[in-house]
DNA sequence: ATGACTGCAAAGAATTTGCAGCAGA
DNA sequence: TCTGCTGCAAATTCTTTGCAGTCAT
């Protein structure tokens, strides 16, 4: 089976159309073996970059990242430089934030341990946890 | 000593000269016992509103909330409706964050544990560690 | 055919910037 | 006096919206 038919049956499968953009999205984020963090604008300047026949609006990424996110195949991540990055590794894992070069990269899960996760207020329910260390230079 | 004088002093040695504005915002979110969340938006809206001889501008909400961050008396929390809150609580400390009303509240510490912290990658530095544990109502 | 999706341009929001004038040290 | 700070308006950046036309089913 071809990737672009795989794609397309992903998409279908999670009640999404296969558009043209949709494919040609999906495949660029989901393709690839390492986990992929990026902003709607990143994606916008690389795939556009890429100089292809045709060009994908950035109103159009921005729909299709965040319907993409709705289908549970993306994780949004908050950052202290105030963007919304998204993450093509959907499971539960947590990160590191570079606060210098603005840069993402996944914490293995076996490496942190969060204990006595306290309830929620009554009448709430967990529904996920972020957690993000930022770090920077060791160089004072 | 009255309350603007010592606000004025703890401006003052923190390298903020005390101007009328400085103070005036200093005391509404310094002389408080509990912790007060807000973006810069609220806090221009709920100290303008109050409808005073003088308003503040926008801008100098703005500089003086980050100047007041660079001093350590706020901290800054992100959330998942991509926002910038502030917190007169700047110890070591994580959030709810209510998805549907878009409100933070305080986790006591004592009620959640990070165990085996990761290390930084090399040559980099925990600064530190956000939290937010995301709550929704309990009713599908 | 009929919804759903795209693309464009325009609007919107949150935040930053530039600079003249003002005020605290 | 002399920087630092304020205020205004304009600019920027990121994101959303409205709608006409297009495409997947």
């Amino acid at each position: 089976m071809s990737e672009s038919l795989k794609i397309a049956d992903k998409l279908r499968s999670s009640g999404l159309r296969p558009t043209k953009q949709r494919v040609q999205i999906a495949k660029f984020l989901f393709l690839r073996k390492k986990t992929f963090h990026f902003t709607v604008e990143d994606l916008d300047k690389i795939i556009n970059s890429k100089d292809e026949d045709k060009k994908i609006s950035t109103a159009t990424f921005y729909n299709t990242v965040h319907a993409f996110k709705k289908a549970g195949h993306l994780k949004e991540i908050l950052t202290k430089n105030n963007k919304s990055y998204f993450d093509t590794h959907t499971g539960p894992h947590y990160h590191f934030f570079d606060l210098k070069k603005n840069e993402l990269t996944d914490v293995d899960p076996k490496d942190i341990e969060l204990k006595n996760i306290p309830k929620a207020p009554k009448g709430k329910l967990v529904k996920d946890i972020d957690v993000v260390i930022n770090i920077e230079n060791d160089s004072h």
